[in-house]
DNA sequence: CTCATGGTTCGACGCTAACCGAAGCATTAC
DNA sequence: GTAATGCTTCGGTTAGCGTCGAACCATGAG
């Protein structure tokens, strides 16, 4: 016997037509419900559930509940790099592309979550506040740091009246369609509301569209730009 | 369903313990009988030559016939690097087969990864030639700069022999250890040999470890030093 | 409240694959 | 030649795991 960390244990885990299919569809970097992921790979949603719990309680999946849906994803760049190693040895038939079902551009573009905004410029301006540290993930809460506190401050809301309302400041969301974060709790809601005051964006009547006007889409740009 | 890279066929390959344990003990770079197998993996010699027949049939095994004997080694840099990424991520779940002792601060110093030097020793040794510039990474790949191109040569190594091989000649290798990347490819492998030739160290007979001399740690620091 | 939906647990079935004993080749040693 | 060594093939046993149907829990919608 040899000394070294124990191989079979994480490709057994891989190993599995139907497990190796999920990881697959993942690699795509959106997260998939258990259902979607039973429909990748071909198999009831009973047995999903058994893989994915496998899957999570072996370090390779990352789970994230949301009402009652639940969200998974590759656990880290880590998992990915080793997928991306097997593939390349597996180097018989090319990857495949993932088709991300587009309905409606504007829809995918930016659109009210229950009340706050999502999409792409959703994703973009959480991507941009975390990129400059104006948002920090500690443990599983989102908090605000000083420097955010500074930069929504600056952008004309009310932080204090935030405050005193008992609702969480901030909690990350996940999008349908882009499947990555964006920021919800009364922050988000406040950002959207702030949007719309501006005169930047205002809401279809029909879809859960939100149309930014030419100003609103260069004022939006400059406020993710990096200071 | 999802078409693609079949990982799971080379991953279930890779999940069997017994075969784990064979692929493992090959990560020494050194070519190993049947029955040096069989003993390594705690499997009798029939059970051996089912999981041999299967790893070579499978791509991760070469083999070469002498005799009445049957030496395997892995086939390439690309398996090594496959197995080297999946040992990153079953140390990371703290799941190591031996527990942490003196041999295990050798192999965490320096050690063979398949050909070429990993470990604490190799980390650095790439970590030098990134920041002298002598690698550089413009996009997936590793180059060699001219600058690196001399360091090399004045180290006595025969670059132009190097390159008449159509093997990769930088390539990035993660660490399980470490978990950083250091210098793999026909180039790593020429610089582990060239330390060898020079009696800066010796591999361990029965380990992973790479055993440097009192005169190789100096000269090998030296040509880590910055200029 | 009731209904619908997403996900899990349980039990049973069936297939696969790892394993070893014994016998069979093949090559080398004497 | 015979003996010994290295490896493979064959049969048969066993254990594990993937699979699905059915029932169950939890959340959200109306």
């Amino acid at each position: 016997m040899r000394e070294g960390p124990d191989i079979s244990r994480i490709s057994s885990l891989i190993g599995d037509p139907a497990r190796a299919s999920m990881l697959t569809a993942l690699m795509a970097g959106k997260a998939l419900t258990a259902s979607e992921l039973a429909r990748e790979a071909g198999v009831t949603v009973q047995t999903a559930s058994s893989h994915l719990g496998k899957l999570e309680r072996g370090g390779l999946l990352r789970l994230r509940k949301q009402g009652r849906h639940k969200y998974f994803s590759l656990a880290g760049d880590d998992v990915a790099h080793v997928l991306e190693a097997l593939m390349g040895l597996a180097a018989d038939a090319g990857h495949l592309r993932t088709r991300p079902g587009p309905k409606n551009a504007a829809l995918r573009e930016a659109r009210v979550c229950y009340n706050h905004l999502a999409g792409d410029m959703g994703t973009r301006l959480f991507d941009s506040m975390m990129a400059r540290q104006f948002l920090s993930q500690p443990g599983d809460d989102l908090t605000l740091s000083p420097g955010g506190v500074r930069f929504v401050r600056e952008f004309g809301i009310d932080l204090d009246a935030l405050a005193a309302n008992r609702a969480p400041l901030c909690r990350e969301c996940l999008d349908w369609s882009e499947r990555r974060s964006h920021l919800a709790g009364s922050l988000g809601r406040a950002l959207l509301h702030r949007i719309e005051e501006l005169g930047w964006a205002r809401r279809d009547r029909e879809t859960r569209a939100v149309l930014f006007t030419p100003r609103g889409r260069n004022g939006f740009e400059e406020l993710i730009a990096a200071p």
